[in-house]
DNA sequence: TTTCACTTTAGAATTATTATAAACTAGAAT
DNA sequence: ATTCTAGTTTATAATAATTCTAAAGTGAAA
């Protein structure tokens, strides 16, 4: 992903190219495969990373205006912390409780064969599969 | 369910049948059908329910213990709150986030004809499938 | 250069949960 | 029945994740 595209995720969240938020940006989406993190992994390895502090405060409103504006999505999985996906595509999850690590599986290489139907009144709004793995 | 079965429910947890302990049991467990909650709205509804006050902490406690013998099943669903099921059995959930209800789907009402295999020197636990709803 | 809306940040506040430690209670032993 | 004691309850403190707040910083446009 080229610098310019990490400028159109940033304007079309309604975000300002700010030092912070193109640090945020290209640690997230200059990358070949899906990154799952918590806000807590992702600060730390932020600080690891650049030079530039960034505050905490900035990392929890960035991510959530790259979620808001679709560029991240939330994955439900582990206890009290929020873990977040830059796949945002509709797709599953091998989930390793010793690691705590996420691992996409592809929407294809998982087909469901039999459904039910969603309750009265209701439709259904999308199907997520959860693989838990252990040694 | 019968109060003999809730004895044993308590004694199966390592938990003397106290007071507290009995009604959240009996509230728990005395009920045809799948029950899932939160710590608080077990609290609010055990409030409303019964005489005797019963500390947040005794709930907390209860239910862990509850977990831990194998009476309660823990549902990774929604954000930063542990969601809990009576049912622990192996089975799947339809989640409507409006009202922030599960609602069961038995394992024999889903069924899955193509799966990848496990990462390297992994293990399938289980397979877990939520179906989301949209109104 | 001044302006001013937007931004960052430290720290406070909130929420969910867990830990602590003092007062209480159910049984067992006398 | 009374005593004893390990287990229990509870209020409250501590912790963890997240959100809020408000003051100081920044930068493009006037
Ligand atoms: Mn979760
Ligand atoms: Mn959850
Ligand atoms: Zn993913
Ligand atoms: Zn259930």
């Amino acid at each position: 992903m080229k610098k310019i595209d990490i400028l159109k995720k940033l304007r079309t969240s309604g975000l300002r190219p700010t030092k912070q938020r193109v640090e945020i940006a290209r640690f997230l989406f200059e990358r070949e495969k899906t990154f799952h993190f918590t806000v807590e992994s992702l600060n730390k390895l932020l600080a690891k990373k650049t030079t530039a502090k960034i505050s905490l405060a900035t990392i929890y409103n960035t991510v959530h205006s790259f979620k808001t504006a679709g560029h991240l999505s939330e994955v439900e999985v582990r206890g009290n912390k929020s873990y977040f996906d830059t796949n945002v595509s509709n797709h599953h999850h091998f989930y390793d409780s010793e690691t705590s690590e996420l691992i996409d599986i592809d929407a294809n290489d998982i087909v469901i064969q039999k459904i039910p139907k969603a309750p009265n009144g209701k439709k259904i709004k999308n199907v997520e599969v959860f693989i838990n793995l252990k040694n």
